[in-house]
DNA sequence: GTCTATAGTCAGATAGAC
DNA sequence: GTCTATCTGACTATAGAC
């Protein structure tokens, strides 16, 4: 164990240096800018010495997504602690918003570019509703099946449906965001509030609780210290070329 | 003018040719697969043959893209003939959506990939609230706005933050779905139904202000006809290179 | 571990012969 | 109008010297 110990944590560094630079790089300019030689041209290395390290620049990518995506799952985690279901669902309806914005790299790659990312982060959706899946869908999913059970829903709605319907809200306006800046002319949190009343009826007359509306701190602080929790399964595509 | 008529019918049929061509391959492999190579060897011709006809694959592109989003108003036009605002608006958001399902590919570069469309196609939101402008966005802000004048929204409704909204669910359903085939487990039109009722009510009970004009149905003059018009400035973006 | 050098592909676009 | 031939440049990934 020591010896594999020790092997691991002399490759580390360089690892970190590639992944710190194909970041930066993602972050400036894109995922479709990102390619191998840049990575290298940025650390002073050759070309050569990143596949030591990683199989193909797919594994980068992914090793950057799976960051990205615990990031989003980061600042989900204080919401959790809302006890009232409608409160926790608006914290995490403005935190996925305001995640999109902040890290439009990561957003874009997670869920608009990349298929099979795209795919787990839906993994979880179907058994979320009772489960305490920590899937972003799964979250969401669980407060709006709480607040049917609280009575908030129309009692006839299908919560697994509305949650899907919500979060297809919110992934349109970060998408169409992230595709035009001058998308929502109305200022995004305003945007956000408007589907959740439109959706839950904070407009309409509160039947029966008034929530006295207490204001979320959306700004979650995010002491988040990048996790570098890269992807486990190598799971090497190598690139099926059509002839 | 007779020369000139002469010179662009004889070059039309080869353009066709190498248009048709070019959305076969969209439409069977996705727009990152269109090269000029492809459309040269499709039909039979030299890679060079292409650039008499066409500036850049860009513009080939363009071409395309433009034919889309022309089909998609085309799917709009007789909606416009409902004289019920809602139920106009119920067709709006399922045509839309069906759209999107039918034509993938020509719905991923109009909303999902190339940006300069994108824009293209919010250009008119802004003022569609009181125009009556062809653009997607501003048929569904104009149904919004009609209903709100009709009672049907809650007189504190921001009609247009509600059609920005709106727009971003129907985005949200069909980009999730185009990125992961299992997305609504929600059969679509039932999602589409879930979000309308829950916007608008019909799931809801009437309480109080219910919509008791019901039958006050603002005709709609616009009669558009399927406009052809397709709007593009060669704008012959060269692909910047960044060194 | 790291490098140089290179294989092997693909791409967009152009020059100039026919 | 159309072709062949080519320029230019991007990319992933590998082999083998140091």
């Amino acid at each position: 164990m020591g010896t594999t110990e020790r092997k691991r944590r002399q490759k580390q560094p360089l690892r970190e240096r590639i992944l710190d630079a194909a970041r930066l790089i993602v972050t400036r300019d894109g995922f479709a800018a990102l390619s191998m030689r840049k990575i290298a041209d940025a650390i002073g290395y050759a070309p050569a010495t990143l596949y030591l390290h990683f199989d193909s620049r797919d594994q980068i990518v992914r090793a950057l997504c799976a960051e990205g995506y615990a990031q989003l799952l980061e600042r989900f985690a204080p919401l959790a602690a809302i006890a009232d279901p409608a409160e926790r669902l608006k914290g995490l309806c403005r935190t996925y918003v305001a995640f999109g914005i902040e890290h439009p790299q990561s957003y874009r790659l997670i869920f608009m570019e990349d298929q099979p990312h795209t795919d787990a982060a839906f993994a979880g959706t179907a058994q979320a509703v009772d489960d305490s899946s920590d899937t972003a869908s799964g979250l969401i999913a669980r407060s709006l099946a709480q607040m049917k059970t609280a009575g908030r829903l129309p009692a006839s709605a299908d919560a697994a449906a509305w949650a899907e319907a919500l979060w297809a809200t919110l992934h349109g306006i970060v998408a169409l965001h992230l595709m035009d800046a001058t998308f929502p002319r109305t200022p995004l949190d305003t945007l956000v509030d408007t589907a959740l009343d439109a959706w839950f009826g904070s407009a309409r007359e509160p039947t029966s609780a008034a929530p006295s509306a207490a204001g979320v701190a959306l700004d979650v602080p995010a002491a988040l210290a990048p996790k570098r929790r890269s992807a486990k399964r190598p799971t090497a595509k190598p690139k099926a070329a059509q002839p």
